[in-house]
DNA sequence: TATTATACTGTACATATATTCAGTATTTTT
DNA sequence: AAAAATACTGAATATATGTACAGTATAATA
């Protein structure tokens, strides 16, 4: 995808807010009219830019044949795997892990998300994480201080607050007075970063 | 609501199919031949029908001027309100109360909800609702002692557990040892439930 | 420096499209 | 039994709309 100039920005928006608005797509003279262009040419030219740029498809020939091509697309849940977290055993996508699945936007938290994982117990209630929540888990290694991420020790897997004290020293911080940190020594002990809490899904 | 025929059925079934695939609405044209009419009056009187009982709105003179009325959407996702909870004044859909709008499955809570509710404060947090976290809310007033309620006491709106101590005395409990308990006696003071929360969403 | 992309106005026109009118027939409601 | 709703075909038409062509101007790129 093309970079984007803030013009063009304004005709992916109008066109957005404009479906939303009514359910249909603009025509160029409705996209004239609320970026107060004059010319149908304005709106046609920053159509083909954006279609080139990958940000839409056009239709040739039908009328509001406009559709935004995407990500940010409402439209088309996905699948996503719920994976239960057990006390030992790595959080992996293998089918016998998965509880089961849930539909909802690509787009349905900021950063977007890999999949759900089942919290079990306490230890983040003070971080408003409860028992049988579920995290929405962005699988990567790029963590800093403070983040909630989804650690593993040998074949333990935890939800803690990330801390890097040092280069060799990381604390995995709970956010429950009952629970202590754990204090990992990288040059003696193994570090996994599974990934970290981008979002929080709770179904009463 | 009215009752829909099995072919105006078709016709919305065909709608809606449409939009989700190209992302704009059918033609009169498009629908004919999508559903085998040899006439655009076939596709038209159908439409007229739907839009009388309820189910679209047609732009006059627009062309694909079609929005399904999706109360009872069952395909892609809907548009839900987010509605910010001010400390005072009740959370009504009025469109100045929306903050935005999220787009999730109907049936992504259990037993499907009305609208977001922003929170304000950690009177909730021992209940894992934390500042800015987003309560599904589904409206009813079919509240049980122990549900988290969205209650209105004048023009203050609040969530709170739900306590019915008596016929008349109802007490809204929160879930932070810093907060009281509010006491209402129904004789002289008047509460509204709004609602109660059916899940939560957290985005970090 | 030449070229391409961006960002417009303005005019024109073929066609895509909504929409009306005229019929026919069956079913449902009053 | 009459009226209204449903469910179509078929033709006609005004207009809504995409889109090409002719310009002007500035910024970015090669």
């Amino acid at each position: 995808m093309k970079e984007i100039t803030s013009q063009q920005q304004r005709v992916l928006d109008c066109i957005q807010i404009y479906l939303k608005k009514t359910g249909f797509p603009p025509t160029r003279a409705d996209i004239c009219k609320e970026l107060g262009f004059k010319s149908p040419n304005s709106a046609e030219t920053h159509l083909r830019a954006l279609e080139k740029k990958g940000f839409i498809s056009i239709e040739s020939g039908a009328s509001r044949g406009i559709s935004v091509n995407d990500q940010n697309n409402s439209f088309g849940g996905d699948e996503y795997p719920v994976i239960g977290l057990v006390a030992a055993g790595s959080p992996t996508l293998a089918e016998e892990n998965i509880e089961r699945t849930i539909n909802c936007p690509k787009s349905f938290f900021e950063s977007g998300f890999d999949y759900f994982l089942k919290v079990r117990g306490l230890s983040m209630k003070d971080a408003g994480i409860m028992d049988d929540d579920l995290i929405a888990v962005k699988k990567t290694t790029d963590v800093k201080n403070g983040d909630i991420v989804i650690a593993r020790l040998d074949d333990e897997v935890t939800v803690k607050f990330f801390n890097r004290k040092s280069s060799n020293i990381v604390e995995l911080e709970p956010a429950n007075e009952d629970f202590e940190n754990i204090v990992i020594n990288l040059e003696s002990e193994q570090l996994h970063i599974e990934g970290k809490s981008v979002g929080l899904l709770r179904r009463n």
